[in-house]
DNA sequence: TTGTAAATGTTATATTATTACATACCGTTA
DNA sequence: TAACGGTATGTAATAATATAACATTTACAA
């Protein structure tokens, strides 16, 4: 069992919203989608993201800038994250492999560093776009 | 043989300046220390810096920014890179295992999809900091 | 030498993200 | 209940990162 994180009123909003769009947002595009609901500054923007990234409720696309919603209930804590990014449509899905997750959690760098998390980002073609 | 690529006048001083850092530099950090060389504005460093990234002697660490020197004479073209991240120290090396690209360049995703390129940043504490 | 691609120079502007400070809310416990 | 502490919110200003638009110059091959 999770541990239940109770959203606050604009990290919930937020959220939605992100869900609801199903592709990676920009943070002012998102800004300007809930500023009629109240939500008026950048910064309230990023107190939102930074807990729901920090809680695993959405992960931050860093080649994009951008941040999409989780699509894999097993991965409530952003730590181990790889994603599909499509070059032409900027199509992204959220790859949840055991297989590609075990292996990153116990590579071991040959400076014998153990490393807590990572971020994985594959460029391609996705298959409308080949 | 990889072709070899003649760097221009700006594209040699922000390559010099970046392989002699040894480290990360962020774009605003590169102009400063350029300009008494007389590369005065933001658009002549971000110019270098795509074309020194598109023949891969220089890489992005998207999650800071940040442009590091290739360390790895095998990585002509930055199409495959990973990268260890110490969270504490910010100390950033370039990971060349034969084994994980090869892993990463062979990964098939379950939507079909193949991969022309990848990203991949560890993050954990560096021998020093932990 | 002439055509063309690449690189440069310059100004302005767009986009992304944080600092600083004041106030409100919410659950715990004295 | 009242006081406390942690979390969240509101607001303004600004910092940091990156690109658009346009003019000109350089490199180099046909
Ligand atoms: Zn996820
Ligand atoms: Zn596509
Ligand atoms: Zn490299
Ligand atoms: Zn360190």
């Amino acid at each position: 069992m999770q541990k239940q994180h109770n959203l606050s009123k604009n990290q919930k909003i937020i959220f939605d919203l992100i869900d609801k769009a199903g592709e990676p947002m920009k943070a002012y595009s998102i800004l300007f989608n809930v500023q009629k609901k109240g939500i008026k500054a950048p910064l309230q923007v990023y107190r939102a993201l930074d807990k729901l990234v920090e809680i695993g409720k959405i992960h931050k696309i860093e080649s994009r800038n951008a941040f999409i919603a989780c699509q894999n209930s097993n991965c409530q804590i952003s730590k181990a994250t790889a994603f599909s990014i499509c070059e032409n449509c900027e199509k992204v899905s959220e790859i949840s492999s055991s297989k590609l997750s075990k292996y990153l959690s116990n590579f071991v760098d040959h400076s014998g560093m153990k490393f807590s998390k990572y971020n994985l980002e594959f460029f391609g073609l996705c298959k409308n776009c080949k």
